[in-house]
DNA sequence: TCTGGGGTCCTAGGACCC
DNA sequence: TCTGGGGTCCTAGGACCC
């Protein structure tokens, strides 16, 4: 082989039998199909837009939970330099000079207008993999439009008239490509939001112009890697020693390197894998120092960890608790500890959760320190339906029906109408969300009221 | 004053088994 | 002098993603 590289169809038996994994799909190259990548624009500031036309052009950020971060700019904003992640406090006057309007995140409205999205694109299209809240991936057989941006173009406009957001499509021979597509279409004036490299005279010298960190699996600690060894670009990176990519950034890198180069080893998932864990953690509005506070916060998270589990039909088997003081204030004494408990038997039932979470939280508790976060993690996860049994121990004939009534009522009567004791009233570690837009498509009591007014019409037939 | 949350995968090393 | 080989499982840590 040239530059060192392996042949992935040569070698992938080789792979197989080392390593245990394959490395590359098997597929004749004939089979291959074309990958898209439908990308929600700005997403959560294009759905806070859809129901306040007005901020059309006008600057809008999103903040995180905690409304600590920015996570979430309109191109207006982006123009404005708030990056992604900064901390919200420290552009407030930038913010408030330039009138950018600010939401607190309003995950039901998100949720609820990306499954519209992507209903949208499932009907239309056979083959659909569900990415993240914002992005979807679809695989199209060769041949199949013989005008492929024809096509994503006409695709662009139908989820617009459909959902009203915005998207980026990037068409490539393999997801990575079709993932630095994506990133043409939007950073390309000319492109009017599709950009496809297959077509393209020169790929070579469009990934030249990528930098290693934008190459999707790769992140900001290997791109520091690579350019040490000078490796800056994605063509560089594509042109790497495969060797040498596996010692240093292990079979993912490797993967990547090959998906460069134009060969699938990244298969379109259109069935979500099973869960492994769930879990529910909040950063505190103020530090918190009391255990009676955090097992409050503890318990409320373990609820929520709970209804997730039932809602997803799973039991957990294990259950871990955190808690972490604030890293950024250096000056502060510094503890964050966790702990780990394998249950007798998988559940999903509230009460008992919480009694193995407040245990855990007591375990690890040190008096004297000023918390900023704690956290519930359930792993161990198992189908509902399919309960291992304790040899030694008499079967649990706790039934499910208190937990079922609980989750009845608090879904026709909002979250947390009834809910146990535990995990509080006061609640003064709860978190900050001083901006959040009103639950539009999910709740009743917050659809918005449209007011018409119609023009006289002075003679009717 | 103020810095998110929820996931996944890979690897190395230790414990343990026969 | 000299102490196996092959395997699984679990965990912690590090990296990535949106």
């Amino acid at each position: 082989m040239s530059n060192g590289h392996i042949d992935p169809f040569q070698l992938e038996g080789l792979f197989y039998s080392k390593y245990s994994k394959i490395i590359c799909m098997r597929q004749p190259p004939e089979n291959n199909k074309i990958f898209c990548l439908v990308d929600c624009n700005n997403f959560y500031a294009s759905c806070e837009r859809l129901f306040r036309p007005e901020l059309a052009d006008k600057p809008v950020v999103v903040l995180s939970n905690n409304d600590g971060c920015i996570i979430a700019r309109s191109n207006e904003a982006k123009k404005l330099g708030l990056g992604m992640g900064l901390p919200y406090f420290k552009y407030e006057s930038l913010i408030r000079r330039h009138r950018v309007t600010v939401f607190s995140s309003n995950y039901a409205l998100y949720g609820d207008i990306s499954q519209r999205v992507m209903d949208t694109l499932m009907q239309l299209e056979p083959e659909v993999e569900i990415y993240s809240i914002d992005e979807a991936f679809i695989a199209l057989p060769h041949g199949r439009h013989v005008d492929l941006n024809t096509y994503a173009h006409s695709l662009k406009a139908t989820i617009d008239r459909y959902t009203g957001i915005p998207v980026s499509i990037g068409c490539g021979p393999t997801k990575t490509l079709a993932k630095i597509a994506g990133r043409l279409a939007k950073k390309d004036p000319g492109a009017q939001g599709v950009f496809n490299i297959i077509d393209h005279h020169d790929p070579d010298s469009l990934l030249a112009g990528i930098d290693v960190n934008d190459v999707w699996g790769i992140g900001s600690r290997h791109a520091a890697r690579l350019k040490n060894q000078g490796i800056r670009t994605a063509l560089q990176f594509k042109n790497c020693d495969d060797a040498w990519l596996k010692k240093t950034l292990t079979i993912t890198g490797l993967r990547t390197a090959m998906e460069l180069r134009s060969i699938p080893c990244i298969a379109l998932q259109e069935t979500p894998p099973a869960r492994k864990s769930i879990a529910t953690s909040r950063s505190f509005g103020t530090p918190v120092e009391s255990l009676a506070s955090l097992q409050e916060a503890v318990a409320t998270y373990t609820t929520q960890a709970a209804f997730k589990l039932r809602n997803a039909k799973l039991l957990a088997g294990v259950i871990h608790v955190f808690l972490r003081t604030n890293s950024f204030k250096k000056e502060q004494p510094q503890y964050c500890a966790s702990r780990t408990f394998t249950l007798p038997a998988p559940t999903s039932h509230t009460p008992l959760l919480i009694g193995a979470a407040g245990r855990l939280l007591r375990a690890i508790y040190r008096s004297g320190y000023l918390y900023q976060k704690a956290g519930v993690l359930l792993t161990g996860l198992t189908p509902a339906g399919y309960q291992q049994m304790d040899l030694f121990s008499p079967p649990d004939r706790r039934d499910n029906s208190l937990m079922q009534a609980m989750d009845k009522i608090n879904s026709r009567w909002g979250r947390d109408t009834i809910h146990s004791a535990a995990t509080g009233f006061d609640r003064s570690w709860h978190h900050r969300q001083l901006r959040k837009s009103p639950a539009y498509t999910t709740r009743w009591t917050e659809l918005p009221t449209v007011k018409a007014s119609f023009p006289q019409v002075s003679s009717m037939a």
